[in-house]
DNA sequence: TTTTTTTTAATTGTATTATAAATAGTATTG
DNA sequence: CAATACTATTTATAATACAATTAAAAAAAA
């Protein structure tokens, strides 16, 4: 892990968070006492009690004298938190989870794409124009596919210049990550898919909003549809 | 303020969140040393820095040895954390903010409701027409129309079955608020408005997905060209 | 018995003190 | 001038003590 350039505090941050995000610690349940939560990582009160405080403030946990620490119900989480993001990434999402990031990429994406063809600046232009460089020296095998495709759905976001639409890279980022992990793509992108990005790019290019955004939901449609198709089969073989 | 019943760190922490996000510390700026907030608060050093700890946990803020602590840069923040929400409020937005609460919302709420056509179950609809119900009372001046309104929105949130919406809720209902603040109606909602709300419901009652998305869009688009028309008028008055 | 009140004990909240670690700025050296 | 070592400041961690809260048990009252 990156432990090793993480404070004491941090590192249990990281390490109860991630359990909680993969169920070790279920809503409702009690954490272990500040004092055992200290002899388990063997650390200092402080430590443990900042790291508390921490989790508190994204959400997750709770504590009061007498009842301990516990996990709070879900809805309280700070699912936008970037940490958190990454907890679940770890935590092992199923078919489920990834419709619930696609449903919500479907919302964003397209009006970011539209708001980009409205506000973008020269500088917004270049960041996504780079991107897509990227990807397609990625089909070339010149550069990584993955992480040519999340500079660009970021550089939009970006170019949006809407300081909330930039806070949600990460929610983004974690989504084609998620998508990654079940897709796990062998080969870089298809010529269709790199055309499909220079046409979003294009529109917002041209101050065309409304084709940006158009573009940019027939991606997301597509995208949601194959996931909606797969969990159709899984229901199905359930029963 | 309701200090009385929060204990002395959370005090800390709502009291230096405020002051950031108001600018009275800018993005780039020390804060005080843990020492002098200490004796500014006139607290112990342990609460002084489980506070920082939780702002830090919610990215404003980063403290490093001899660097002391400071404010980071904005797109760090966790805006869709409650907490930050409610000190954005308070710390006075204008115009330009609720633009950009607004290009979220657009994003969001359709879809939202699309989803709710989808997925809601039967206690969801049945919170949505609650809302609509308190509404109705309102306009008759018997409930409160801003508290209903917002009560609207979320039961819709809620009832897309999807826990990344569902945790925009704290997004939606500041933005609620602060479109209050702007347009700061001393009457209650139209007719018509009410009606918007009803045709809403009854496309998600009856599995009308893109007929709901259609009917929230066409809400949230009037709003929007609103708040555009006032920034114009207020920049053709600048120059 | 049932309900209410009181007591107790477990757990977090806060304060204090001491020491370690990191690092920006300064001084020193080659 | 560049590289290195030093120093002082600030946060990081630890340890200890006591206060405040409150769930659960015990006692008292009905």
């Amino acid at each position: 892990m990156q432990s090793s350039h993480l404070n004491l505090t941090q590192q249990v941050v990281h390490e109860l968070g991630k359990k909680i995000m993969q169920g070790s610690y279920k809503v409702g349940d009690s954490l272990p006492s500040e004092a055992d939560l200290c002899t388990e990582f063997n650390i200092s009160r402080t430590a443990t009690r900042e790291a508390v405080k921490m989790l508190t403030a994204k959400g997750l946990i709770s504590s009061r004298p007498r009842q301990g620490i516990r996990v709070v119900d879900s809805k309280h989480w700070n699912l936008f938190d970037a940490d958190v993001l990454n907890w679940i990434l770890i935590g092992k999402p199923d078919l489920y989870l990834l419709r619930h990031f696609l449903q919500l990429r479907l919302a964003i994406e397209p009006e970011a794409a539209f708001l980009a063809a409205q506000y973008a600046e020269e500088p917004d232009l270049k960041a996504i124009e780079s991107a897509l460089l990227r990807m397609k020296d990625a089909t070339n095998g010149q550069d990584d596919t993955h992480e040519a495709d999340i500079e660009f759905h970021q550089s939009i976001l970006s170019a949006s210049n809407n300081p909330f639409f930039i806070q949600l890279k990460y929610f983004i980022t974690t989504s084609l990550k998620v998508n990654i992990r079940f897709t796990n793509r062998l080969v870089p992108v298809t010529v269709d898919e790199y055309q499909a990005h220079v046409d979003i790019f294009e529109h917002i290019k041209n101050n065309e909003a409304q084709a940006a955004f158009d573009a940019a939901m027939l991606t997301q449609k597509a995208t949601l549809a194959i996931v909606n198709d797969q969990i159709a089969v899984l229901e199905a073989n359930k029963s």
